[in-house]
DNA sequence: TGACAAAGTTAGGCAAGACTAACTATATTA
DNA sequence: TAATATAGTTAGTCTTGCCTAACTTTGTCA
């Protein structure tokens, strides 16, 4: 809320500046086709991408030279990353969802919560991780009850609760 | 994923068939006029999405006249207001998140999160009622904890391990 | 150092999805 | 039933974000 400078941003965007932010962490440097490689995206749309990022103040950029992030954009893109691995450790760790399709839908769902959700999420994979410390594995228990309610409700067609098929 | 028709639907065309699922639900008639009016949206926008769902197969549109939904479109539509509900009570029952901004993020995260995270999320819920039937109260542990962790590290401008602002 | 490959840019185009303004059809009611 | 208000549509435009093809700059190596 306090630090937020990702408002105004499209998805799209948040996704060329996570990019960024994550090539230079990895490798040091960002070039314009690994970002282009990273998000499956064509290199002309990579630029067009960083003429925004820029003169929103978010990139430094010069035709034909490296990548680098203003201090608020780098800021933004951490905040970014961060939605994102919380959200990944959350389906992972908490859900037990397989590591593929967590990052998928942490890929897509970082652009649509806000911080006070991701805040409180971070918070309840810590109240997982605590629960665990004091000797009850709430994940593991969470993994049983969920496998005997998956094989319970699967000859049925429809859940009584939720569904309003038909 | 047995069910799912809502692939190749735009998040934008989701809302739509969301918003006639809806109002069909509530007043028996979805009105353009009313799509147009839950969806924040002109009269003019409303048309040209109704011509699209009716060329992929998910309403009976005919100019000037009521909107209704196909059996395909219906159920596309129940699946995601099944998202909605799922996301909506996760957040406010499990995170505690305040209702109207739970509602708001589940609105945008509906179309974020496959099926198979909808499921395990639906899982974890009955998971956490079910921990409150047998005497531990998780849903209301967690909010305590939350406080705790939130009180501790409200004065610090950064935390450890999630946080890299400035 | 000059030729060639690789990286980056520009130009032009396309689709989705929204808008406004103007028009048409339907409903209401005097 | 004719006038008018409301609902819905059409036409035209704009923005975002992507693409390909062609061009320019930079880097490499014989």
């Amino acid at each position: 809320m306090a630090t937020s400078k990702s408002d105004n941003l499209s998805a799209s965007l948040e996704d060329y500046l996570e990019a960024i932010f994550n090539l230079s962490s990895e490798s040091n440097i960002a070039r314009s086709k690994d970002i282009a490689k990273s998000l499956d995206v064509s290199r002309a749309s990579v630029t067009g991408a960083l003429r925004v990022l820029k003169q929103k103040g978010l990139a430094n950029y010069k035709p034909y030279d490296y990548v680098t992030l203003t201090d608020t954009g780098r800021a933004t893109a951490a905040e970014i990353a961060k939605k994102h691995k919380i959200l990944q450790v959350f389906f992972i760790d908490v859900l037990g969802v397989e590591p593929d399709v967590a990052q998928q839908a942490a890929c897509k769902a970082e652009h649509a919560l806000g911080s006070g959700i991701i805040a409180k999420l971070l918070c309840f994979i810590e109240f997982v991780s605590h629960s665990s410390k004091n000797g009850y594995d709430m994940a593991n228990q969470f993994q049983n009850f969920c496998k005997k309610q998956m094989s319970k409700s699967s000859g049925k067609q429809d859940r009584k609760k939720w569904s309003r098929k038909k």
